[in-house]
DNA sequence: CTGTGATGTATTTTT
DNA sequence: TACATCACAG
C-alpha cells in the first residue's frame, strides 16, 4: 500500500459497496485491483468468495499472478465468458440443456449460419450472411430472443432476420451447443429464472471486480447487476476512453451511468499517469479532446519531457516499414531497448503481412500477438471437433466436419440426407448412425468409413469414462480418424500440421499436470474460449506486432503506429457517423498512451490495397496533435529499394511480364511513384506504362 | 462424390 | 492479392 498515491489507496481500501474507478491510461489500475484484492483477504475475507473478472484470458492469468504473488492466495480470475461456461456447466440442465454441451467459435456458428441460410432458401450473400450474423449476436447482447422480435408489423427483412434467428437457435439446441453469446444470454436467462441458482451464486461470490468495465455490453451489465445485487459489493474499473469495442456491442453507457445503476456508489478518478513521458502523454491528451462525447479529465504525468513523438510519411509502405526497422535497430543498440519492449501497431491484421516481410529481410525477431491462432487452425480444430463428438452425440456441426476426413465418401447431399433422418427421428447424429444403420444407404465405401469412424469414437468414449489421460485420448482420436493419412495428401502443409498436432498433444499433457481434476470437458472448454497467444514465446525478446485493438492494457518503451492514413485509421467503414469516427480516435489514443519512452507515427503516401496501388492522405489524427509535440523526419531514410527488377533494365532490354508476355523496354523515367518505364510487348505491339516496383519483369536473353 | 480451374469479390477490430 | 465459391467433367 505504501507505493499507492493518496487516490489509489482510497480505492484500494475500499471495503464494500459499490465503486467506480476512472482510471486513466497508465494510471495503474491493475495495481489497484490487485491491492484492493489483497486487502479484502487481509481484512478476512476468504479467497474464495472474491471474483475478479477481466476482458481476456492473457490478462486474467496475468491478474491471477500478481494477486498470488502479493497475497499468496488463489483467486478466482477470468473472462465473463469463462465464468459463465463455468456457471452453466453446473447450471444449464435448468434450461433444458445437456451439461455437455459443445461451444461453438466464431467460425463454427458461422458454419451454423450459413446452413441455416440454405435451409430456408436464402441465396448465401456473403455481405448477407455478414449482416445477419451481427444482427444475431447484437441481439444476443441486447438479451433479446427471436419471439421477442415479434409478428406483426416486420418489414421483410426483419421477417428475414427473424426466420433465421429462430432456426439457428433451434438448432443449437438440437446440436447441444452454446456459441459465445450463448454463453453471456443463457446464463443471463438462468439468473431471470432461477431464483435458487441465482442466490447460489450470489452467495458463493459476495465481491465482484470488473476490469475494462466501458467494454461490457448489456448482457454482461445485466449479469453483473444480478451477481452483485444482493450484496451490492460491486467494484468496476475502466475508462470512457479507451472504450474500442462498441462494434461487438460493448455499451459505454455502463460506465457513464454506474452511479444512477448502483445508488451510493464511490467514484474514485486517477488522473496521474505513470508510464509517458509528457510529449507523448499530452499529444494523446490533445487527440482526445477532440472527441465530443466525452467526460473531460486531466491525465497528467511528472515522468519529465522525454523525446518528441516522432512522426514520418513515406512515398510507399514498403519505405513506411524501411523507416520503422530503421529506427527501431537505432533504438535497440543505442539506447539498449529490448526488441521485446517495442511494438508495432497497426490498424488491420492484414497491414502485418509487409511489417514481417521487413522483419525478416532485417532478420529482427518477432511475435505477432492476435492473428489466426493456433486453436483456429484446420487441423486442430478437426481433432477437436472430433473429440467433442466423444461427449455429445447431438453435434452434428462436429459430425458433419470429420466425417470426411480423409474421404469416406460422404459429400453434402449424403450429409443432408443424414441430417433430415435425425430430424425425423428427433435423434442425436450418432445415435442415428449406431441404432438405426438401415435408415440411410449408403455405398460400400461408406459402410466401411463410416464402421471405422464410429468405432473411433467408441473407443474415446471408453477411454472418456475410465479417465485415460488426455494425451493418450487425443493420440487415440487422431489415430480414430486416421487424420494422418489425410494430412499425408497434402505433402505441402502435411510435415507443419503434423508438428501442430503434436503441439496440441504437449499442451495437453501441460494441462493434465497443471489441473487438479483435468477432463476433457474442461480441456475443450478451456480451448474454445481460449481464442489467442502462444504464452510460450513472451519471455522471447522479439518485437510485438498487434492490432491496435490488442494493445489495450499493454504498455512498451517503444511503439510505432503505422499507416497513420485516411481510411486505414480511421477505417474507411468508420467515418460515417461522428460516433463510429470517434471510436477511430479513441483506438488511436489507446495505440499512443502505450508508450513509455518513445513513440512513432508513421504513414505511407502511396499504398498497395487489394493488389492495386493508391494515393493516401495522411490520417486527420495527425493534424490534430500540436505540432510541437511532433518532430517530423524527412527522407533522411536513404530507401534501399533492392528490388532487383528496378533500374536493371536499360532501353532495348528485352523482359518478360507475367500478363503480357515478352516486350522491349523503350523508355526509362521517373515519376511520383518512382521508376517507370515504357514497354512495347510484343504481343499486338502493346505500349504500356509500368512502374519498377509493382511491375514484375524478369530479364530475357 | 471429387478434383480442377475459373471467377469474382473483399480486409475492421475479437471473447 | 488471395481466398472462397461455383461450374463442370470424370
Amino acid at each position: 500500500m505504501e507505493d499507492l498515491n493518496s487516490e489509489q489507496k482510497k480505492a484500494a481500501m475500499h471495503l464494500d459497496g459499490p465503486m467506480l474507478v476512472l482510471a486513466g491510461a497508465g494510471s495503474g489500475k491493475t495495481r489497484v485491483v490487485t491491492h484492493r484484492i489483497a486487502h479484502l483477504i487481509s481484512v478476512g475475507v476468504p479467497s474464495s468468495e472474491i471474483i475478479a473478472l477481466t476482458f481476456t484470458n492473457k490478462a486474467a492469468q496475468e491478474m491471477r499472478e500478481r494477486i498470488r504473488s502479493i497475497a499468496d492466495q488463489l483467486v478466482l480470475t477470468c473472462t465473463f465468458h469463462s465464468l459463465c461456461a463455468r456457471i452453466l456447466r453446473e447450471s444449464i440442465h435448468h434450461l433444458g440443456f445437456d451439461r455437455n454441451f459443445s461451444i461453438y467459435d466464431q467460425s463454427d456458428s458461422d458454419q451454423l449460419i450459413k446452413t441455416c441460410l440454405k435451409g430456408l432458401g436464402y441465396k448465401e450473400d456473403r455481405a448477407f450472411l455478414k449482416g445477419i450474423k451481427q444482427a444475431i449476436s447484437q441481439a444476443k447482447n441486447d438479451l433479446v430472443t427471436p419471439s421477442d422480435l415479434g409478428d406483426e408489423s416486420l418489414t421483410t427483412a426483419d421477417k428475414a432476420f427473424k426466420a433465421v434467428y429462430t432456426l439457428y437457435q433451434q438448432k443449437l439446441k438440437e446440436y447441444n451447443a452454446v456459441d459465445f453469446d450463448d454463453l453471456l444470454f443463457l446464463t443471463v436467462k438462468l439468473f431471470a429464472t432461477n431464483e435458487d441458482s441465482l442466490k447460489e451464486y450470489q452467495h458463493r461470490w459476495s465481491f465482484i471486480l470488473i476490469d475494462e468495465y466501458q467494454d461490457t455490453n448489456m448482457a454482461q451489465y445485466k449479469l453483473t447487476k444480478l451477481l452483485g445485487g444482493k450484496h451490492q459489493n460491486i467494484f468496476v474499473v475502466g475508462d470512457p476512453d479507451q472504450s474500442i469495442y462498441s462494434w461487438r456491442g460493448a455499451n459505454i453507457d455502463n460506465i457513464l451511468n454506474f452511479e444512477k445503476d448502483f445508488p451510493g456508489a464511490q467514484v474514485i478518478s486517477l488522473e496521474q499517469n505513470y508510464r509517458s513521458t509528457t510529449h507523448i502523454l499530452e499529444g494523446a491528451n490533445a487527440l482526445i479532446e477532440c472527441n465530443s462525447e466525452r467526460y473531460k479529465k486531466n491525465l497528467w504525468s511528472d515522468l519529465g519531457e522525454g523525446e518528441k513523438i516522432g512522426h514520418y510519411i513515406a512515398p510507399s509502405e514498403r519505405e513506411e516499414t524501411h523507416f520503422v526497422m530503421k529506427r527501431l535497430l537505432e533504438h535497440h543498440r543505442n539506447q539498449n531497448i529490448p526488441l521485446k519492449e517495442s511494438v508495432i501497431f497497426y490498424r488491420t491484421n492484414s497491414q502485418s503481412r509487409i511489417v514481417e516481410d521487413a522483419l525478416l529481410k532485417y532478420q529482427i525477431p518477432y511475435i505477432i500477438i492476435g492473428g489466426l491462432s493456433f486453436y483456429q487452425r484446420r487441423e486442430i480444430k478437426d481433432i477437436l471437433a472430433y473429440l467433442r463428438l466423444a461427449l455429445s452425440s447431438s453435434d452434428f456441426l462436429s459430425f458433419a466436419r470429420t466425417i470426411n476426413l480423409p474421404r469416406r465418401g460422404f459429400g453434402p447431399t449424403t450429409l443432408d440426407k443424414l441430417r433430415l433422418a435425425a430430424e425425423r427421428f428427433s435423434l442425436p447424429i450418432l445415435d442415428l448412425l449406431e441404432n438405426h444403420p438401415h435408415e440411410v444407404k449408403f455405398s460400400k465405401k461408406q459402410t466401411a468409413g463410416l464402421a471405422g469412424y464410429l468405432s473411433g469414437i467408441r473407443r474415446l468414449r471408453g477411454m472418456v469414462k475410465e479417465k485415460a489421460s488426455l494425451k493418450n485420448i487425443l493420440e487415440a482420436g487422431i489415430e480414430g480418424l486416421n487424420y494422418l493419412a489425410y494430412l499425408k495428401e497434402d505433402p505441402e502443409t502435411c510435415e507443419e500440421r503434423t508438428e501442430n498436432l503434436n503441439e496440441l498433444v504437449s499442451k495437453s499433457i501441460e494441462w493434465e499436470a497443471e489441473h487438479d481434476s483435468p477432463s476433457l470437458l474442461g480441456f475443450l472448454e478451456e480451448l474454445s474460449l481460449k481464442a489467442n497467444s502462444d504464452e510460450k514465446n513472451l519471455y522471447e525478446d522479439s518485437v510485438r506486432l498487434m492490432t491496435l485493438h490488442n494493445g489495450k492494457g499493454l504498455e512498451f518503451e517503444l511503439a510505432f503506429i503505422i499507416g497513420m492514413e485516411e481510411d486505414l485509421l480511421p477505417h474507411v467503414n468508420c467515418k460515417e457517423t461522428t460516433h463510429e469516427l470517434e471510436e477511430e480516435r479513441r483506438l488511436c489514443y489507446v495505440g499512443m498512451t502505450r508508450a513509455k519512452q518513445k513513440l512513432y507515427l508513421t504513414g505511407a503516401s502511396s499504398r498497395t490495397l487489394w493488389g492495386v496501388p493508391r494515393m493516401m492522405q495522411p490520417s486527420r489524427f495527425l493534424r490534430e496533435i500540436p505540432s510541437h509535440h511532433l518532430h517530423s523526419y524527412n527522407l533522411t531514410v536513404a530507401v534501399e529499394e533492392e528490388n532487383p527488377s528496378e533500374d536493371a533494365f536499360h532501353i532495348g532490354s528485352l523482359v518478360f511480364h507475367k500478363t503480357y508476355g515478352k516486350g522491349t523496354i523503350e523508355k526509362t523515367y521517373q515519376t511520383s511513384l518512382g521508376l517507370t518505364y515504357d514497354v512495347l510487348f510484343h504481343e499486338g505491339n502493346n505500349l504500356r506504362s509500368l512502374v519498377a516496383k509493382y511491375a514484375k519483369f524478369t530479364p530475357i536473353g
